[in-house]
DNA sequence: AAACTTATGTTAAATGCTTTACAAAAGGTT
DNA sequence: AACCTTTTGTAAAGCATTTAACATAAGTTT
């Protein structure tokens, strides 16, 4: 497809949050004059905004431009296994509404998806209708982007099959993305914190366990959309364990914050949620401290395959469960630089992650505003 | 980059071996009369030569073009770790002039560099200089690329580090390209049999373990060129067995060609390489088979995780081991359908390869012909 | 044979972009 | 103040490509 100029131009700013006109010329490769003339439209149409003055290389201070934030926005409904978070986002991607509440998903689609949309709503009131570029729905659960719908998810009772997207569509009239909440996780930390790194894997170790992977600086989902499942890699050293996946010795059945807590539970310990079992480990409990460790230990197992593999320059350690305590990140790294090949783990890093608990919702505007923005050449 | 209308029209024809000049237009975008004039000029040069009188529709005849396969040849010298062939390929992927010589690699570098480029001379011997575009090597080894030198390899003693590249270029003055022999093996079994599979990994089974992944069509190398290294990945359940990485209970420590032979040695057979493994399996030797389906459901395990973890919807298992029994390739399925999640294994098939011995070096021209012809855009 | 269909060629006008050349704006240096 | 540098603007000429319109080639259908 042969872009018109001034898509060229605003393309250029997905992954620079500034530039100048100078700059504009370098990465669409077109002369000065062309800038000259489109930046000129793109500021009378507001698609484009003057920010800061740069500082002088010795004449003429450059003019950086950005997009203006104001030009759109993305409406996202991040559900997590605990919770639904409604937020709108601008072209920035910085948050200009949000609401939270606790576990609507248990409750299935037919009265979690009226509330979800209804808060969407309301928390779209500020913004004009022509300015809300689309949505981006985020769920603990493998994705089907043809169908728009989850398939199999492990924690969404009721879910299955269900028409997520075409929901959103219909009350809203734009465009809809369904993402799995660690896909969205992974573009988080990749746009926002490593953009420059091409290979990364970002691991979610909390109820259950996920990864995200970048690959070649892109998201990466699989053919069926469910790549990065290294919770249900198996562990012959587990010997018969069974997982909730309804296969047995997964990671996930030994590693996970379920699976812990059901161990727990065996040895007369009372904790019942992700929570409790982070507050125990606070205390210093010997046991639970060494049930930590092992279960680390394993996930280290499967990260290191992941790493021979996949041969990743980054690997980001994320979850309740991997911040329980400093021991998890760190026997992870212990097993891993003792188990993948002196060339993988080379220049191999290994680390928690920089966000904070938003991180779902930046990665949700981050996808809207690549998908519905950067993308979708419209805007001309 | 802009290309230029004749370089557009020529990578049209990558991916598509003929093209009328009506579906040139769909392709690349271009109008009728650029496309007919650039035709027309690529026709004049040779660059492009009319193919057949497709059947009418209805109407006049389309004329298929393609590219002029005698335009430009591609020098190859691969490596396995048993033989060197060098062969000289047309830009249709034909094999041209083919020499095949044993085990030069063991000689080390000094020896084996000046011997694989006097070959490469002879085999060139009818190509005009300008008709060269270049040279690619193929290496049972991890790649550097930016280099252009292998890294630790476990097999090419005396050859780590060395500028195999920088060799081929100061000879022959085009440009050279190095590449793992098993990333060469994926890319022709990708481009000449399942050009639309998205997503494909192949494992070789021989002395060694190792795979190559195409992701997302693309051939995918990871940061240090190690990705798919699927023969290190390590199973508990082999508890302490050494592997010639200086690791233990890899895969390749119990799976492999060298392995087995090692097992079968101490069981007081009489075998040294995988030929005479192969031809002990055929004989039906109970000890032999049960140990050889043992190695499978291993490799079954290390795939199960990588298709976990990568979705893909094709897996192509090749190599003297995995083809020593029909029984190898079974198990590997059972194992996978067994372990791999419901959503993973639910469009995935695991396949013999369907090329013949030839197709490292159909591989290394399918990437020649790819890196510099279509992407050099010299041609205009 | 006449009529229709599909594939391709060609001409002329319009469009969009680049190159070239000249200018101006806005800073720093001496 | 005079002179340099960097950044941006703009007008004129040229080039490549598209669009539109007409034409031709080569087949099938009736």
């Amino acid at each position: 497809m042969v872009l018109s100029s001034s898509a060229r131009v605003i393309s250029a700013f997905n992954g620079h949050p500034t530039l100048t006109r100078q700059e504009i010329q370098d990465v669409t490769g077109l002369s000065r004059v062309t800038v000259s003339q489109v930046v000129q439209e793109l500021l009378d149409e507001k698609i484009l905004i003057e920010a800061d003055l740069l500082p002088s290389n010795g004449g003429r201070k450059a003019n950086a431009l950005a997009v203006n934030p104001k030009h759109g926005f993305v409406g996202i409904c991040y559900f997590s296994a605990t919770a639904l978070t409604v937020a709108v986002t601008d072209l920035a991607g910085e948050i200009k509404e949000k609401r939270r509440d606790m576990n609507l998903i248990e409750e299935g689609p037919k009265k979690a998806l009226p509330k979800a949309t209804e808060w969407l709503q309301e928390a779209l009131k500020g913004i004009p209708k022509s300015k809300l570029l689309g949505i981006v729905i985020g769920v603990p659960g493998p994705v089907e982007h043809k169908t728009g719908s989850v398939i199999n998810p492990p924690i969404m009772r009721g879910w299955d099959g269900v028409n997520i997207q075409e929901h959103f569509k219909n009350t809203f009239k734009v465009p809809v993305f369904l993402e799995n909440d660690v896909n969205l996780m992974v573009i988080a930390e990749h746009r926002l914190v490593y953009p420059e790194i091409e290979n990364l894997i970002f691991v979610k170790m909390s109820t259950g366990i996920g990864s995200g992977l970048i690959i070649d600086g892109r998201l990466y989902r699989g053919s069926q959309g469910s790549a990065g499942d290294i919770g249900h890699v198996q562990l012959d050293a587990l010997k018969g364990l069974p997982c909730r996946c309804g296969h047995h010795d997964c990671v996930e059945s030994f590693s996970s914050g379920w699976a812990l807590i059901e161990k727990l539970k065996g040895l007369g310990y009372d904790v019942k949620t992700v929570s409790d079992l982070v507050t125990l480990t606070r205390t210093g409990d010997v046991e639970v401290t060494r049930l930590l460790n092992e279960a680390a230990g394993y996930i280290g197992h499967a990260v290191a395959d992941a790493v021979n593999l996949l041969n990743p320059t980054k690997v980001v350690i994320q979850g309740r469960i991997a911040e329980a305590s400093d021991r998890v990140l760190a026997t992870i790294k212990e097993v891993v630089y003792q188990r993948a090949s002196a060339l993988a783990s080379k220049n191999l890093e290994i680390v928690p992650s920089k966000l904070d608990e938003d991180r779902g919702v930046n990665g949700a505007a981050q996808l809207g505003i690549e998908e519905f923005f950067f993308s979708n050449r419209s805007n001309a």
